[in-house]
DNA sequence: ATGACTTGCGGGAACGTTCCCGCAAATAAA
DNA sequence: TTTATTTGCGGGAACGTTCCCGCAAGTCAT
């Protein structure tokens, strides 16, 4: 298999020192003179020294890896995609790997985590129920709802409500009256879905203004799509287009601009979910740009933070990094 | 941490047997009467026990886990989302966990790996050259070229030169002779890319057609993408739209129809990258589908059998998953 | 009956770490 | 000097598996 590594006993031969000795200047725990500290983790990395997670993992009763689980009714959205990426990247800062969880996972791949990252997980989603069914650490980014949703650890959630408060308020300030929702279907009922709608309606209430609801499926064909853009302009009589999908401010952009339209003239058009190359770069839109990346790396924090005190209550937390990008 | 689970001699305790019984009846080797077996099974998962995977690792000296690297330029391409996620299956299939690749991983991550599944390397790309460099075992889905190419253990490849040429030729079959390819741009050169570029252009010389290509980037905006389109239409004469990456068709059908052109009648529209579900269903767009899923299965698959003979030839395996659906 | 062979199971070491302890030497306090 | 205390390091067990043996009892041929 691959060649066989050096091990810890390998350096303490070489120096005439005891694995114990060299173990302990290799994990900065111990007392060792600073010289010798120094004098082991040369020769260490001069032997190409690298640690054997399994053997740690064995002595230690840790994992050293998380488990992130991504719906699969949300699988092509590309912001997954960036914010899988966040979370590996925060978790080679905290020495974790991490592991993509399929939906179909066997008990026994369950335990070979130490927690994991649940993002936007539909009410009573059968995996997470499971997961904390049995006693494992979970994160859920956005609400959970279920089965065991007092044993979630930790919660992540991002300011929806006041940035799509912001960009419906930044609209109306722009003189639309009329602005309609194109909102993804209720087959996703993840709390960030469940935020979009309720937040649009409230606004509307609040404004005294009539509700304009447009609903396509997440992964809608263009031809659907443009039937509600359609819709909207035509029958609804929207003044803007608010777009809850990723992806879709840029085909309304397509569209109108081939009926001839100018954006931020004739019609206004804003995302919700504008994290995407689509969406960002064109001043004529107002977006939210969710910072997947980093909302990722937040999650894995709070996830470390929270295995790290398996038995504290439930903690809360705000991420900060996402922010609204207002047209003109 | 995680309640501790039962191990193999708490179920050698409970039946008065030795772990080593336990051990091989689990295992399914050595010589163990069939009722004992089943009794042993039995008992381990009423106690709910699960292998300790980092006590067998550190035994067998296997990891039992492949890495997984998405180059990040293509990180938001649904594509390979899908891909992801047949690696995901096929690997537990075959027993391994998989994680993600981050573009900068440590060395210490490398080594904790059995192999990895590289999809569409760009010539030279670091970090494969880095695991090839040590000695990792490395399949790559699309060729890899560069430092350590000869190290590669396994090439997967799907029928891309076939697959497109089809396109193509039923376009010809339509009376297509001016069909333009809105291609990715340069920066993405993978063996795709150059792939789609050479057969387009291979195609227009055998036909004496003139050939017309059209770059975009990868993750172009709207606007960009509109205006490759008209120029195609407008100033290229191109009475057919073929798409080098995916999502792009689907812009060509809204563009296009927001002119008032009739797809299939006016002009053609192609996808080279269909796999998503925006352009499939459209019966009106002739599509490859790569069955990313069934793609990412065979990868894994592919890898797991170069692990098992580390030092045999290099191996070149054709995906036959794909397929081409023709307009009509 | 005697020998050869098979069947069913157990003892014990090993994989590479970490961590609890112990112990000598050096240093500080008395 | 004597007595504490600190510093620097090493011995050895343990984590949960797997795997190489060995050994008793049973089966079969001679």
């Amino acid at each position: 298999m691959a060649r066989s590594r050096a091990t810890i006993v390998d350096i303490a031969r070489e120096l005439g020192l005891s694995k114990t000795t060299v173990s302990s200047a290799l994990g900065g725990t111990g007392r060792i003179s600073d010289q010798k500290r120094e004098l082991i983790r040369e020769t260490a990395n001069r032997l190409g020294y690298v640690t054997n997670r399994a053997a740690r993992s064995l002595r230690v009763n840790r994992i050293g890896t998380i488990g992130l689980y991504i719906p699969p009714v949300a699988r092509s959205l590309a912001f997954y995609m960036d914010f899988a990426f966040g979370v590996t990247e925060g978790a080679a800062a905290a020495d974790y790997d991490v592991t993509l969880f399929a939906r179909e996972l066997t008990p026994q791949r369950a335990f070979q985590v130490d927690g994991v990252i649940a993002i936007d997980p539909s009410p009573g989603e059968p995996l997470v129920a499971a997961l904390l069914a049995d006693g494992i650490p979970v994160v859920s980014v956005g609400r959970y709802t279920g089965p065991g949703e007092d044993r979630i650890l930790g919660t992540l959630e991002a300011h929806h409500v006041e940035l799509q408060t912001a960009i419906l308020d930044h609209l109306l300030s722009r003189g639309r009256r009329r602005p309609a929702l194109i909102a993804v279907d209720d087959a996703i009922s993840s709390s960030w879905a469940v935020d979009t709608r309720n937040t649009y309606l409230d606004w509307t209430r609040r404004n005294r203004i009539e509700p304009r609801v447009y609903e396509v499926e997440a992964n809608a064909s263009p031809r659907e799509l443009v039937a509600a853009i359609t819709d909207a302009v035509d029958n609804g009589g929207a003044d803007a287009l608010v777009c809850g999908a990723q992806g879709h401010a840029a085909q309304c952009q397509i569209v109108l601009e081939g009926r001839g339209l100018t954006l931020g003239k004739d019609l206004d058009v804003a995302s919700f979910a504008g994290a995407a190359s689509l969406e960002t770069g064109n001043p004529l839109i107002s977006s939210i740009d969710l910072a997947p990346r980093d909302y990722g790396t937040a999650a894995t924090e709070l996830l470390d933070a929270v295995i790290g005190e398996p038995n504290a209550a439930a903690v809360h937390r705000w991420f900060e990094g996402a922010s609204v990008q207002l047209a003109e």
